[in-house]
DNA sequence: GCTTGACCCTGTAGTTGCTACAGGGTGCAT
DNA sequence: ATGCACCCTGTAGCAACTACAGGGTCAAGC
């Protein structure tokens, strides 16, 4: 399979995967005669599950350590569990920042009664947090 | 006021306001003979304008567009309310989106039983999208 | 046999919003 | 005069790509 071949199968942009190569993510492939990368299944495995784990918001750098595990079958699998649970951590606290971001903005955003700038509800609570209900 | 003071009045990183000077976003001070930058209380509320707006998660291009407006008392407000709106629109989506993501990697999550990596359904759900109960 | 077009290669620079130096100058107290 | 806190410029780094520039390869069609 070439780069090309590899990018539909996989949704992933060519350059990416050259960039996952280039950290060390994916393993260099053979080459052809004519210096083309020559992918096998198991590249498109690998290469899913990093595009899998991106997709759902995993670092690199956890993808490393993912990966690491999964090529070591007899390992425990603890580690896999500790990243995912901090991460899915991770993603609740953002939503929670979000939420309270969005209640803030929008109640921002319902006090324009349009007019001039200089009288906009908006920009004088963009510039003062006095004005906010929330920390954030 | 010195750089230090302004930072420490705002909250500012001092690497981060000679950045936004850098770019464009606060407009170059005067200096002392000793070429201090020397900031009065434009600045400062400029500056505040600034790191709420980053605050509450708009981009230095949609601040640029508020200062613009905000530096023109006459002109309408209704860009702002544009920008802000937009914003709120970005925001909630963001937030559906990480709804979605959570909900997905709980479920992961929760089909750890423990043991080696080779049985591990995290490792497995990673792998392979088709697992999955939502698009993402 | 020669061109056209799709594909591939390397290497480098850009994106966003900062942050962190390195290597130097200034100002005040002891 | 010497320490220390503070200031200056300029450059490089972070994450995770993305976008070229400038070149090579290969099969189809004329
Ligand atoms: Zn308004
Ligand atoms: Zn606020
Ligand atoms: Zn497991
Ligand atoms: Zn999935």
């Amino acid at each position: 399979m070439k780069i090309g071949e590899l990018s539909r199968a996989t949704g992933t942009n060519i350059e990416t995967i050259r960039y996952y190569e280039r950290i060390g993510l994916l393993p260099a492939p053979d080459r052809t005669a004519a210096n083309y990368r020559s992918y096998g299944d198991a590249h498109r495995s690998r290469l899913s599950f990093v595009r899998h784990s991106r997709d759902l918001g995993f670092t690199i750098e956890e993808i490393r350590s993912l990966l690491d595990l999964s090529d070591d079958p007899a390992r425990d699998c603890g580690e896999a569990d500790r990243i995912a649970t901090a991460h899915l951590e991770q993603v609740e606290a953002k939503i929670a920042q979000l939420v309270v971001l969005r209640d803030e903005l929008a109640r921002i955003v319902g006090r324009c009664r349009g007019g001039v700038a200089a009288d906009c509800r908006v920009i004088e609570a963009l510039g003062d947090h006095r004005h906010c209900e929330s920390q954030h």
